[in-house]
RNA sequence: GGGUUUAUAGCUCAGUUGGUUAGAGCGCCACAUUGACAUUGUGGAGGUCAGAGGUUCGAAUCCUCUUAAACCCACCA
């Protein structure tokens, strides 16, 4: 006889476990046509890993997203579908290159310029190759079903191909374009930096006021005012009335005397200080602007280094920070400075990459034009015709418009339309090394686009590389073989669209919308049908978390600890989608007790069933117990299913939890021991059982699946469960049988009376009196009566109370309390009077008129229940 | 400045399209314990669903306002 040690220990299965699923080969879903597990036409599941950062290691954040996706993927694959999850690694290009120049500082004190750009890089790449390595056996730790063989790395040669045609392409259709546009320089790193990568934090700097000319201007920023000779102000401010756009005057300076125009514009808020700005067009972002809309001039005033340039004069060579004071003590001797006001806060930008002060310049770079019209090719989105002129702006907006694309939860389409409505062009060119290499050649003047260098001598590759998100724009389709060699990818035929992404709501605006925008234009596409936003896991007191604050949960730390299924299962019930999830680790172990307990379950069956099964055809009920708990457990299947595919993880977790638990170990375990021999029907409820829980808790439920059947079949390809036919649904009968036992039990724990001690019991069970005479023996052994006798008039001197229309009692022979129990028959009476009271007059008002007929008949029956307890109360206290 | 979210038991959260005397887990209290399981069992206490209006026969749920917290976006010199 084989049995199960007396508790779970996830230290032992879990490695082998997961080498065992790896070596059966199904995560490919080849392999799964070729076994027999799914149909080559079955429906296909697909969907594309969030490829981690080859920055270091995953933390708790991957966990989830690790979790849930492996749930979808384990409860498609059983439930047959072709299903394919495809891994992979990002290179994160400046957070890499980041944080092998911040190791290589901190360790040996160079940089990168001292290595050069090809020893530097074989640093970064094997960096990345140490911390990919470390990702995949994390991921594996987790439990994670992803079909390894299909494995891709951002930065690797089918996506750099990949990356070249896409661009080509986008440059013919005039869609990629080089430009003078003002971008977010940082001087530290040397490298232009996204929007989205720049961080904005409050600080305190001196702001000062100076006479220009017959304006008073204000500024935080006067090392920069050398080359400001445009005086803006809002059109309608009527103190500047007498000003007209256009006119000019002459004032003193920094340097000397110098000509202004006159400009007015809107974007003078005239609020703020005199209401009169000069600009700086070369080095803010607003001012550049405010310049290309009235064509006026643009000067550079700072370096890339930083330092100030020739037209500062005298100042010329001085750092930012050296020349501010030095201006603004020139211009106080002046007499042109009127006061500073030190009290003032503004934004200060930096680069969230590093920390370095974000200074805006003007430069050449490589642009995807968001609003620039291009011919649509082979289009398979509905509303977009093959042929038609639109836009990357007009596609995006109309994939989630038109519901091709469903965001989940539905709150963040709002965020979704509030980017793309205001989208604005992309600049995807980088100043770093670790990346993509922009396929770019110059020579003079001419440029070269291609897939590869021009033929002839005399080129040279721009150096700078491409944004990172350009080639994670292209996640859903890239690692599925685009650009095919030759023909179509099979892969790319069979599984894109995929059916989900599944990431951080965080992410959304950085990354979805880049795949949206190269697949719908790349593919005629739409890149996966649902978008799935988990929240974020903060610590126990809702604080992110982080190193600084060391209240960082390692993934792999609490596995080891609790068991993968502990961990997942914390992390997926009791967090619903786009909201943020608190975990502590009380939480995981009481998952851990859990995953214990499923174990000791079938610890328990496994000792009660005569030959272990796996394809079993389901039993036929014999008692009432059968029924009923047939009947939960089909319907479970129904709405695990359901919540699933839903994707409601949390429901369907806390459901399966509340069926294996209370209804499961709690009800029909203890009655089979009453009850006897339940072999077959224990064994298919162990099957079925198993089979539910093992998307969320792979490991466990494949262990014990091993223990009970064997090592030659294997859970994670098993059949998913089909709900049951012909089961009743009605479980009133067995639900009295609970309420009863139930009762007597709060009864003897409110009477003191010992649990040890055998009670006698009456009934007037009335049209009940089957359903009770042939489950007698349930109550009297979880009740632990002595004996349980129907009456047609309940004894003297007993307790007495009222369950669904049946009169228990019991005899306490004397042991009762009297007056505690007065006091707990009034204090029942107390709270069903008021209740009575609102059904009555609920039912004497317009209620009845105008609400449907079955929730009136419902609050009648409430009332009629309600009444006869009440009676039954009130002749026990006399 | 614009936008979003959250507010339900001591704690963490459920509560699907308005119809429960408002649920779960953890924690707490009492009792039990050689029997699948102390990583356990039984029973219990605990909430005027942030506040104020409104719609409705009926509101935790829909609308308006208020308060508090978190987050996102934006070119404030």
């Amino acid at each position: 006889m084989k049995e199960l040690d007396k508790a779970y220990d996830a230290q032992k299965y879990e490695d082998s476990i997961y080498t065992r699923w790896e070596e059966s080969g199904f995560f490919n879903p080849d392999k799964c046509i070729e076994k027999g597990v799914c149909d080559k036409d079955a429906e296909t599941f697909s969907l594309v890993l969030p490829p981690p950062n080859v920055t270091g290691t995953l933390h708790i954040g991957h966990a989830v997203m690790l979790a849930v996706e492996d749930t979808m993927v384990r409860y498609h694959r059983m439930k047959g579908d072709r299903t394919l999850w495809v891994p992979g690694t990002d290179h994160a290009a400046i957070a890499t290159q980041e944080k092998v120049e911040k190791i290589m500082w901190g360790e040996e004190k160079i940089t990168r310029h001292d290595l050069g750009r090809e020893k530097f890089l074989k640093r970064v790449e094997q960096f990345a190759q140490d911390s990919h390595d470390t990702i995949v056996n994390q991921a594996k730790k987790m439990g994670t079903s992803m079909d390894w063989s299909r494995e891709y790395y951002s930065l690797d040669d089918s996506r750099n191909l990949a990356v070249r045609t896409a661009f080509v392409e986008m440059y013919k259709d005039g869609l990629i374009y080089r430009g003078d546009r003002i971008v977010n320089w940082d001087p530290k790193m040397q490298s232009n930096v996204s929007n989205i990568e720049v961080d904005r934090k409050e600080e305190k700097a001196p702001f000062y006021y100076f006479q220009y000319g017959p304006f008073e201007i204000c500024t935080v920023r006067p090392e920069t005012k050398f080359g400001d000779k445009y005086v803006v102000m809002h059109p309608d401010d009527k103190r500047y009335i007498k000003y007209k756009h256009g006119d000019t005057f002459e004032c003193e300076w920094i340097n000397g005397p110098i000509t202004a125009t006159i400009i007015k514009d809107e974007a003078a808020d005239p609020e703020l200080g005199s209401g009169v700005m000069t600009i700086t067009p070369w080095h803010s972002t607003e001012d550049f602007f405010i310049a290309e809309r009235h064509g006026l001039d643009k000067e550079q005033v700072i370096d890339l280094d930083g330092k100030l340039m020739d037209i500062a004069g005298e100042f010329a060579g001085m750092s930012i920070e050296e020349a501010r004071l030095k201006v603004v003590e020139k211009l106080d001797r002046k007499g042109l400075l009127i006061k500073t006001d030190k009290e003032y806060v503004h934004q200060l930008a930096t680069n969230s990459r590093g920390g370095g002060v974000i200074e805006p310049q003007i430069m050449k770079q490589w642009w995807v034009g968001v609003k620039k019209e291009f011919v649509v090719k082979d289009s398979k989105i509905e509303g977009v015709a093959t042929g038609e002129k639109t836009t990357i702006q007009k596609i995006s907006q109309h994939v989630v418009h038109s519901g091709q694309i469903e965001i989940i939860p539905k709150r963040f389409e709002k965020n979704y339309f509030n980017w793309v409505d205001n989208y604005l062009d992309w600049c995807i060119s980088r100043q770093l090394w670790y990346g993509h290499r922009i396929p770019a050649w110059y020579r003079n003047e001419e440029v070269y686009v291609g897939i590869k260098p021009p033929n002839d001598d005399g080129w040279v590759q721009d150096p700078d590389t491409l944004d990172t998100w350009f080639s994670a724009g292209m996640f859903s389709f890239s690692p599925l073989g685009w650009p095919a060699s030759s023909g179509e990818s099979t892969d790319l035929k069979t599984y894109h669209p995929t059916n989900v992404i599944e990431t951080g709501y965080d992410i959304l605006t950085f990354w979805l919308i880049r795949m949206v925008l190269m697949t719908t234009y790349l593919l005629g596409e739409v890149p996966f049908k649902t978008v799935y936003l988990h929240g974020l896991v903060r610590d126990e007191k809702g604080r992110k978390m982080s190193k600084s604050l060391g209240n960082i949960i390692n993934p792999l730390d609490v596995c080891e600890k609790y068991g993968t299924d502990a961990v997942r299962l914390s992390l997926m019930i009791g967090s619903t989608p786009g909201n943020d999830s608190k975990l502590s680790e009380e939480k995981i172990a009481s998952y851990r007790n859990f995953a214990n307990k499923l174990w000791n379950i079938s610890r328990f069956i496994l000792l009660n069933i005569n030959d272990p099964a796996i394809d079993v055809e389901p039993p036929k009920p014999k008692t009432l117990t059968d029924v009923w708990v047939l009947s939960r457990l089909t319907n479970v299947i129904t709405q695990t299913s359901e919540d699933i595919e839903q994707y409601r993880f949390s429901q369907a977790g806390e459901r399966l939890r509340d069926f294996t638990w209370n209804e499961l170990a709690g009800w029909y375990v203890e009655i089979a021991k009453i009850e006897g021999e339940k072999s077959a029907i224990l064994n298919y409820i162990l099957n079925t059982t198993l089979k539910l829980w093992h998307p969320f808790m792979p490991f466990v439920t494949e262990a014990i699946w091993q223990e009970v059947y064997g090592k030659e079949n294997l859970l994670m390809v098993a059949p998913w469960p089909k709900s049951l036919e012909n089961i009743a649904e009605d479980s009133q009968d067995f639900l009295l049988i609970q309420k009863s036992v139930t009762k007597i039990r709060n009864l003897r724990a409110e009477n003191n009376i010992p649990p040890g001690k055998k009670l006698v019991g009456y009934v007037k069970s009335g049209s009940n009196t089957s359903v009770i005479e042939e489950n007698t023996h349930i109550i009297l052994s979880l009740a632990r009566l002595e004996s349980l006798t129907v009456v047609d008039t309940i004894p003297e001197n007993t307790t007495s109370f009222v369950e669904a229309g049946v009169e228990f009692s019991v005899d306490f022979a004397g042991a009762v309390d009297v007056e505690q129990e007065q006091k707990r028959i009034q204090k029942e009476i107390d709270s069903v009077s008021p209740y009575i009271q609102s059904l009555e007059k609920k039912l004497a008002g317009d209620f009845v008129q105008k609400a449907p007929e079955a929730v009136v008949s419902g609050e009648k029956k409430k009332l009629a229940e309600a009444k006869e307890k009440l009676e039954k109360l009130q002749e026990q206290l006399q």
